[in-house]
DNA sequence: TAAAAAAATGTGTACGTACACACTAAATTA
DNA sequence: TAATTTAGTGTGTACGTACACATTTTTTTA
C-alpha cells in the first residue's frame, strides 16, 4: 500500500501504469525500464548507480525511488560481456608427483578449467616441490610477477607464505589459499578445522577403547609435511580424551619415511600401542607396520589414497578422515572465478565438513 | 607441426598471420576472428555453426578448419543476453511444515534462487502434504498445466510419480529429480545410494556387535513415507551381515508414530533388542523409548534433526547417516538453472556421498 | 546472350550494460 | 542582454551472438 501512494505521488498516470505493467508482467527489469519509468534517459540512469554525479537533485531521487521500487539488479551477463577483459588465476600447489596426496587436487582444477573455458579467464597451473621451501618461494615469486588477477596456492610453509602475502599485497593481486590457513590476512580460505578433525578422529578411537588399551597418535614425516597441520590435530585429538577419559596416557611419535617400518616396530612393541591416529594421508604404513608384525590394532588416519584404501577395505584401517583435496581445490578456484568474472561474493572462509569413511561408505566417493 | 603445415596449405599469408596473432595473445577467439582467419563475413561462420546451410563447400570447410584450429568456444554470456527469455522453474517438495526433515530442503533452494536472482529465470517452490498422495497429483497437475521450462520435484509416491512423468513427457518440460528416483525415465537426479548406505549403516553397527548382540532395521512411519527408501536400505543392511555374520538374526520392526513408545517398549524387551538400525529421520524416537526405559543400546539412523543432534550428543545415538537432502536440492536445481541459462551438461544421475555423522564432527555441519 | 531463379554471402540490428561524446538548459560573467 | 561557463541530460557505440533481410554471385532457363 504504501508502495503505491508513494509512486502515485511522484510518478505520473502513465508511468504507473507502465510499472503495474513491469510488475505483472514476468520481465527482467533493465536500465531502460527505470529511465521509462522515472522519465529520464538511460545515461541518467547509469550515472546514478554508478554514483559518477552529473546528475539533477530531482533525477536523482527519481531514479533512486524507481531503481527501489522495480527492485532492479543489473544483469551480470551483459555486465561480463561489456567489461570484456580476461581475467588471469596463477594457481600453486605442490608437486603430485612428488606427493600424490595432491592428485585429486590437480584434477578438481582441471575440471574447473575445463567448465570456465568459454569464458573470459585464463587459469594456470604450476607445482612445487613439496619437500623444498625453496621451490615454493621462487615459482611463487615468479608467478607473482606476472601480475595475474588473483592467486591461488597451498601455504605449506608459513614464513616461506608470509614472503608471498607480503608481495601480493603490494600489488592488489586477490589472494586466495586452500588446504592450509596462513597466518596472515588472505582474501580469500578454503578448509577444515584441523583441532575438530582430530577430535573427530580421537571419538572414532574412542569408541573402540578398552580400559587396557593403549594410544598413540603418529606423525609421520614431520619434517617437510606440514607441521602445524598435525599440531592442530594433536590437539584437538588430545582435547577430546581429556574431557572423556582423562586418565588415559596418550603417547606421541614422530617418525620418517626413511626407516618407517623398523622405528615403528620398536616403538609399538615397546609400548603395546593397539589404538593409532595417523595425522597425515601416510596412513597405510602404519597398518603395514602392524600387518607385518602380524598384530591387531585400531587405526584412524587421513586420506583417500589408493594404499589407504586398499587396508580400509581390508579391515586393517578402521577409518580415514576425508580432507577432500580436490573439493577444496575446485571450490575456491570456483568462488574466484565466479567473484571475478561476476563479482560474485562468497563467505572469505570456507570450512568443509568433515568427512568420516570406512569401508563401505568409501564407495559412494568419485 | 601438422597444425601449422595444414593451416599454411589453407589459408592466405596474411591469415596465417593474424592466427599466429590470436595464438600469441591471450584473447578469446570470437567469431569475428573466425570469419577474419577463413576470410568470410560472419554471417556465414555463424551458418556453418548452427548448420543452418547456404553454405558452399569451400566456405563450409574453410571455417570449419578456422573452427577447430582456433578451438572456438561460444561465450556462453552472449549467448545468454541474446537469447532473451525468461525460464521458469516450478519445483515441487513436501511441505516443511508438515515434516521438518525437508526444512535444509527449502533453505537450500531459496539460496539458489537468490543466487541467481539477477540472472533471466524464474524459480518458484511449491509444497505438497507428504502424508497425502493426493495432494501431491493435484499441485503436480496444476505446475505442469503453467508450461515451466523445468519442472524439479521429490516423487515421494512411485504410482503419482508415473502420471506425473507421464503428462511431463507430453509436454516438453525438463523432468528432474531428486531425493528418491523414479521408476520412469528422468532428465536428471540427484539422490544417494540407498542400498549402500544400508550397508554403512550396517559397518556401523558391526564394529560393535559382540556375539550376544540382538540387532533390529526398524521401520518408522512406512504407510505414508517413502516405503521403497526404507526397503532398500534394509536390504542393504541385510545384504552385509549376510557377508559378515551370516549366522546373525537381524529382526525387523514397522511402527507407526501413533503409539510408537509403547510399541517399540514390547518389542525392545521381547526381543532383548540392543541395537538399532533406524531407516528413517525419526531416530530420536528410538533414542527416546530407549531413555524411558533406561536401557543402553546402539543406535544408527538418519539425517540432522534438531532432536536427533540433541541424542548424538548426549550419546544416546552412535552414528547419523546424512542425506543431505538441502544439499541434494540445491545441486539439482543449480544444475538446472546451468542447464537452462548456459546449455551447460551435467550428468544425468548424481549420486551423493553417503556422510557418516558422529557427535563430533557434525560441529563442521552447517 | 539476356533474363530469371537459385545459391551463397554480407549487413544490420537487437539483447543489457558502460562509457565517451554531443547536446541542451541553467547559471555565471562580461 | 549577449557571451561564456557549467550543470545536467541524452545519444551513439561497443561487447559477442543470433537471426532477419539485403545484396551479390552463380546457375539455370528461355
Amino acid at each position: 500500500m504504501y508502495v503505491h501512494t508513494k509512486l502515485v505521488l511522484s510518478l505520473t498516470q502513465i508511468d504507473l501504469l507502465f510499472w503495474i505493467y513491469l510488475s505483472v508482467m514476468k520481465k527482467k527489469i533493465t536500465i531502460k525500464d527505470i529511465a521509462k519509468v522515472a522519465n529520464v534517459s538511460i545515461g541518467t540512469v547509469d550515472r546514478v548507480i554508478h554514483k559518477r554525479g552529473k546528475v539533477s537533485e530531482k533525477a536523482l531521487q527519481k531514479v533512486n525511488a524507481a531503481l527501489e521500487e522495480l527492485n532492479y539488479k543489473a544483469n551480470p551477463l551483459a555486465r561480463s560481456l561489456k567489461n570484456n577483459v580476461i581475467y588471469t588465476i596463477a594457481i600453486l600447489i605442490p608437486d603430485p608427483e612428488k606427493d600424490p596426496y595432491w592428485l585429486p587436487c590437480r584434477k578438481g582444477i582441471e575440471e574447473v578449467i575445463l567448465e570456465y573455458e568459454a569464458f573470459d579467464v585464463d587459469i594456470s597451473v604450476h607445482f612445487f616441490d613439496p619437500s623444498k621451501p625453496k621451490s615454493f618461494v621462487q615459482k611463487g615469486m615468479e608467478l607473482i610477477a606476472k601480475n595475474p588477477n588473483a592467486f591461488l596456492f597451498v601455504p605449506l610453509f608459513e614464513r616461506e607464505s608470509d614472503r608471498l602475502l607480503q608481495a601480493l599485497s603490494k600489488k592488489d593481486i586477490v589472494k586466495a589459499t586452500f588446504n592450509s590457513l596462513p597466518r596472515n590476512h588472505v582474501d580469500q580460505h578454503v578448509g577444515q578445522d584441523l583441532y575438530l578433525s582430530g577430535r573427530v578422529g580421537a571419538k572414532l578411537i574412542y569408541d573402540f577403547v578398552q580400559p587396557a588399551s593403549k594410544i598413540a597418535v603418529i606423525h609421520i614425516d614431520e619434517a617437510f609435511n606440514n607441521a602445524i597441520h598435525m599440531q592442530q590435530k594433536e590437539e584437538g585429538f588430545k582435547s577430546f580424551f581429556k574431557e572423556m577419559a582423562p586418565g588415559h596416557h596418550i603417547h606421541t611419535k614422530i617418525v620418517d619415511t626413511q626407516h618407517i617400518q623398523k622405528t615403528l616396530s620398536v616403538f609399538i612393541r615397546e609400548n603395546q600401542i593397539n589404538m593409532f591416529f595417523v595425522t597425515t594421508s601416510k596412513t597405510y604404513e602404519v597398518a603395514r607396520t602392524l600387518e607385518s608384525l602380524d598384530m591387531e590394532g585400531t587405526i584412524v588416519g587421513y586420506d583417500l589414497l589408493p594404499e589407504n584404501l586398499s587396508y580400509l577395505k581390508k579391515g586393517g584401517i578402521q577409518f580415514l578422515i576425508h580432507q577432500a583435496p580436490g573439493l577444496q581445490a575446485s571450490l575456491s578456484l570456483k568462488s574466484l572465478v565466479e567473484k571475478l568474472l561476476f563479482d560474485k561474493e562468497s563467505s572469505k572462509k570456507q570450512l568443509l565438513p568433515i568427512e568420516i569413511i570406512n569401508s563401505e561408505n568409501v564407495e559412494s566417493y568419485p
